[in-house]
Formats: C-alpha cells, sequence, structure tokens
RNA sequence: GCCGCGGUCGUCUAGCCCGGCCCAGGAUGCGGGCCUUUCGAGCCCGUGACCCGGGUUCAAAUCCCGGCCGCGGCACCA
C-alpha cells in the first residue's frame, strides 16, 4: 500500500520491510491496551473499529455487470426446448437474465426451441408448464415466440446463404459425413450458388427423403475439429412418421439448434447469450453465420455445469426412471426430482431458488449446490411465514388424570405473533404423545406439566416457570378425539420415506399447498387432503 | 484420443482483470455456549481453503510456464 503511493521508494523496499518489522515488533511487545492508548491520542483518525472485510451489505445479492451493456438496450432470451419441464440447472440463465434484465432495464424473450420432432419431440404441455414454472419463479418476459412457427423466416435466411456461397446443400448422405471426417467434401459443395438454390427448394419440395440432403454452413472441410466441418445448418425429418405436436406434418425440412438459434437471435436483436458451457463450441459455429450475413454477434457468457447435490436433474434420466418404474413415482412433478415443480412440490421457495441462484452467479466453472444450502436459505424464508402445528408420528395414547376438570391450551400459531388457538382438556381425555417423548416429567406444551406414568398423564401443574426449573422436555400433543390422520412423506434420493401421525385439529384449516412447521418435526408443505380429510404433507427439510 | 474451459474452507462464494490493505472475508455445514413454551429461528465462540512445482518481483491466491485433477464438446440433439 505505502509502496503503491510512493513509488520513489520501491528501490528502498528492503530497508523499509525491516523497519516496519522492528515496528510491529515493539508495538507488538505493548498491551493492547496502551497500543489503543497510544493510537487513540496520537491517531486518533486511525482509531475506531475497523469494518470487517468483504461483510456483505445485508443479503445483497448482486450479479457483476454485463460486458458491453447500454442501460435500456439489454435484449436477453431463455430457449429452453419444450421437450420436458425445466430443472434448476435449466432455470438458472432464466433467473439470471431476469435479473440483467431489471438490472439495465432490459428486455426478455421467451422462446421455445422445437425445431426437432424426431429425437427431441417438443411435448404439448411443456410449453404452458414451463411457462407456469418461470412464473412461479418470478421470472419476467416481455416476447415470447416459438421456433417451429417461424420456419419461412430460416428458409429464407437459407436461400440468402446459399446465394451468398456460404452454404451449399450436401446430397452425398452418409457419404457427405465420411468425406468430411477424412477432410473431403460432396462435390455439391463447388457447385454454383443457382445449382444449390435449385436443390434446396427440390429438398423443401420434398424430393428427397431423411438423410438425402442437407443444408451445411460452409466453415473448413480440415478444421481440427471434425464437428465444425461444413456443419448442418437444416435436415430432412419425416413428419408423416413423426408429426410435431404444433405444425403436424406441415414441414419436412428443420433447421438445427444452431441454424435456428443464431437466425432467431439477431432477429430478436439479442444483445447477450448468456448459457452453459456446453455450448461453447455452438457458439464458435453459430459465429461462421454471423459472418456469412455480416450481422454483429451478441456477446456470449458461458458459464459451468450446476449441479443440485442429492437430485437428478437430467431430463432424460427422470423420463426414463419414470418410465421404468411405473407407480414408484408421484408424477413428474415428484420431489425426489431436480426439476423446478418438484423443487415447489417439496415446499421450496422461488425466491429461495433465485437466491442460491444469484448466489452461484455467473462464473465459468462448475458449482454443486449442497442441499443443507439450499434448505437453509428456504428455511430463513419459510420460518417467518409457516405456521406453527402440533404433530405426533409415533403416536402412543395417554390418559389425563388429576386436572380437576378442564383445562385451556393456548398454541401460538407463531412465536413471532400474538394470534392463539385453544385446546380444551378435560380429566380423562386421551392425548397422543411421541413415545419417545413420553417419558418422566414433562410439558405438554401450552398446556401443563404432568409425570409420564404407565398410560396415564398425571397433572403437575401449570407453571411454565417450574417446567423450566426442573428443565422438562416441553413436547407437543394432539388430543386423541380430534386428531387429523396424517401421512408425511420424506423424500431421500430416491427413496420415499413414510412417516404416519396425528395432527392437531388445527391443521384442517390450512388448505392445500399450505407450507407449515410441524412443531419438533420439520417444515412440511400439504400435497394432498383425502375425502376423509386426511392429510399428505411433503417434509421439505427439517 | 483430440479440442475447449476451469481448479480459494466439506459445499457455495468474495478477492484474481489493476501483485502489497489476505498469516485470505462471508454464507452453509460441523463442534461448543447463550436465548427460546419446537429438536425451528436468533445471538456468541470455535473449526476449516489459495491443486502441485517452477519462474518473474523487494512482495504472488493474484502475473508467466509446466504438471496433475475435474468438467464440457467432438450428431442431419437442443
Amino acid at each position: 500500500m505505502l509502496l503503491g503511493d510512493h513509488p520513489e521508494l520501491r528501490p528502498k523496499a528492503r530497508t523499509i520491510v525491516n523497519i516496519a518489522r522492528k515496528v510491529i515488533a515493539e508495538v507488538n511487545n505493548l498491551s493492547l491496551e496502551r497500543q489503543k492508548a497510544i493510537l487513540e491520542t496520537e491517531y486518533p483518525h486511525l482509531a475506531g473499529e475497523t469494518p470487517k472485510r468483504g461483510a456483505k451489505k445485508e443479503e445483497e445479492l448482486k450479479l457483476p455487470p454485463l460486458p458491453n451493456a447500454v442501460k435500456g438496450k439489454v435484449r436477453l432470451r431463455f430457449a429452453p426446448n419444450p421437450d420436458f419441464l425445466i430443472h434448476i440447472g435449466n432455470a438458472r440463465p432464466a433467473i439470471v437474465n431476469d435479473e440483467y434484465a431489471k438490472m439495465y432495464r432490459g428486455v426478455h424473450i421467451l422462446r421455445f426451441e422445437d425445431t426437432d420432432p424426431r429425437t427431441k419431440r417438443p411435448m404439448k404441455e411443456a410449453y404452458t408448464l414451463i411457462k407456469e414454472d418461470l412464473k412461479w419463479l418470478g421470472v419476467k418476459w416481455h416476447e415470447e415466440y416459438i421456433q417451429s412457427l417461424r420456419m419461412e423466416l430460416f428458409y429464407n435466411i437459407a436461400r440468402i446463404m446459399l446465394e451468398k456461397g456460404c452454404a451449399y446443400v450436401d446430397t452425398c448422405g452418409e457419404e457427405g459425413k465420411e468425406l468430411l471426417a477424412k477432410g473431403s467434401y460432396c462435390k455439391t459443395r463447388d457447385e454454383p450458388p443457382e445449382t444449390n438454390l435449385e436443390l434446396f427448394e427440390r429438398m423443401l419440395s420434398g424430393e428427397f427423403g431423411e438423410g438425402e440432403a442437407a443444408v451445411r454452413i460452409k466453415t473448413d472441410p480440415k478444421h481440427p475439429n471434425p464437428s465444425l466441418r461444413d456443419w448442418v445448418a437444416l435436415r430432412i425429418i419425416d413428419t408423416e412418421r413423426y408429426p410435431h405436436p404444433l405444425t403436424g406434418s406441415k414441414y419436412i425440412v428443420w433447421p438445427t439448434y444452431n441454424f435456428a438459434v443464431s437466425v432467431d437471435d439477431h432477429h430478436m436483436k439479442v444483445t447477450h447469450v448468456l448459457r452453459g458451457k456446453e455450448h461453447q463450441l455452438n457458439t464458435e459455429k453459430q459465429l461462421y453465420v454471423y459472418r456469412c450475413m455480416g450481422w454483429e454477434p451478441p456477446v456470449f457468457i458461458h458459464f459451468g455445469r450446476l449441479k443440485l447435490e442429492g437430485f437428478i436433474l437430467s431430463k432424460s434420466r427422470i423420463k426414463e426412471l419414470i418410465e421404468k418404474n411405473p407407480g414408484k413415482f408421484l408424477g413428474y412433478d415428484d420431489p425426489r426430482f431436480g426439476l423446478i415443480a418438484s423443487l415447489r412440490r417439496r415446499g421450496v421457495l422461488p425466491e429461495a431458488i433465485r437466491e442460491v441462484i444469484l448466489s452461484v452467479g455467473i462464473k465459468p466453472n462448475d458449482a454443486t449446490i449442497s442441499w443443507a444450502n439450499l434448505a437453509s436459505v428456504n428455511r430463513r424464508l419459510l420460518d417467518r411465514r409457516a405456521d406453527r402445528i402440533m404433530f405426533v408420528w409415533e403416536p402412543s395414547r395417554f390418559i389425563v388424570k388429576g386436572v380437576g376438570g378442564c383445562i385451556h391450551a393456548e398454541i401460538p400459531y407463531h412465536p413471532e405473533r400474538p394470534e392463539k388457538r385453544a385446546i380444551k382438556v378435560c380429566d380423562g381425555d386421551r392425548v397422543l404423545l411421541n413415545t419417545f417423548d413420553a417419558k418422566g416429567r414433562i410439558r405438554l406444551m401450552g398446556l401443563a406439566n404432568f409425570e409420564v406414568k404407565e398410560e396415564e398423564l398425571v397433572f403437575t401443574g401449570r407453571s411454565l416457570e417450574e417446567a423450566r426449573r426442573l428443565s422438562m422436555p416441553i413436547v407437543q400433543w394432539v388430543k386423541e378425539s380430534e386428531g387429523i390422520p396424517v401421512t408425511v412423506l420424506e423424500p431421500e434420493g430416491l427413496e420415499l420415506k413414510k412417516v404416519e401421525g396425528y395432527a392437531e385439529k388445527e391443521l384442517s384449516k390450512y388448505p392445500i399447498d399450505s407450507r407449515l412447521q410441524f412443531i419438533r418435526y420439520g417444515f412440511v408443505r400439504v400435497d394432498s387432503i383425502g375425502d376423509g380429510g386426511e392429510y399428505t404433507a411433503i417434509l421439505a427439510h427439517r
């Protein structure tokens, strides 16, 4: 610091270091009190608490500035494939885009990339389900597009590129691939634009079958990376056999991902593309389109892979699991998956997901979010809003004695709020306790102190102070006659543990989707309510 | 195998671009304590990391080189 301010002292650095060492040793020899005193009298401007380094001002999660971003001019896009629901890794760019759109008063575009009706067959419901997930996540978008509805645009750009001679129609089929693998190419590459243009029209007219013709972008047939050599921009898909859920068999020539993306990103005036590093090579491919067309490419940012510890994120893995294990899962949104819908069903709040995603940021290295971390954020958020309900899960029944009539328990809905509910308990009433709690002297929360004797709960007083003094365990309880049967599902890896028990009557006031804390058990979300009033809840976390 | 990108506490992250305020900060986890009519929350204390090796420099987590490890890509998928 000193040398930075006084470069002329640099040659004498060694001497300075020695002086500094001596001074430090001297100061360290003095007592702390003495040090403070000297500091305050001789250098008052330096006294006072030193602020802790790196201490963040109250959770102000901020993303780093976007390179080349101008306020009001930023345009971002979230481009999911509607072949399935989105998972937390897919949601990352959506959340990050949303954040940047807010930061720069920019535009966020939602674009469905559904240009492969054969191997990545779009799922019709997914278009809606993805939008629901985004809304739930609080991600806003201002424009919405579906690629399969923009086919003419792709055809037109393809024509222009053929005309410019930066693309050609490979009619060599399998052989075309093999030629490129060897660094050679299909003869049509050398044909004039008119010929290729004509071939393209013949492609469109249905003259070729799958694999018989494809439009390739001219790159370099000897490029060190074979996948970059004259990559395919449009190919034929037999939509009679593989109809597209939106356009049926109307089109047989389909743009590939890289072609559709380049064309759309340009036409939608996207300024910044944020995506995973699996797209790095695609970026390189796409740049050929920009160069040929003379378009200004957007800023590309690639971030690392995201994992959620203990969860399966892969869409294809999830689909496969569901198919191969009929009856094992609760649906697409089974709480054991890493899908947004799954996390929602499990009781994770959208704010928690956003907070965690933003804390991971957009760095290029991989990140594994630990469940403990997500749960902790969620718990902090949930703690303030979740009402407290008494739930007993390894129940034993006891008869209340010695009360001398009836007493009322006052149970607060939340430890930080005054509202309470009353529960009346009289001599002879049966009460359920967790079996492992029922021993010795205990206090039934909000009610009174008892001594557990065989099958009985013998009243010993109402004093909370006494319970504290004798350090009695304070336990939750349920009046048997009013108990509501509850099954709590505890997701653990690919298992789903079932915990059966009873909750107090109050639970019946809470509808599906309520998030509650079962006292001394954990945070749950009400998943369903049976015809008989029995509840099924899912454990989010303890 | 080839190409690309990374490597800071167990995990996430700040710092790295612009070398000294860093014997590396925060969060979470873990251990302990306080508080609390919950085994939740809150508060306090503790634990714990610059992948390795060279080089440049008075000084390197930060710059350079090499190695190791991890991830990604290598489709007429997105």
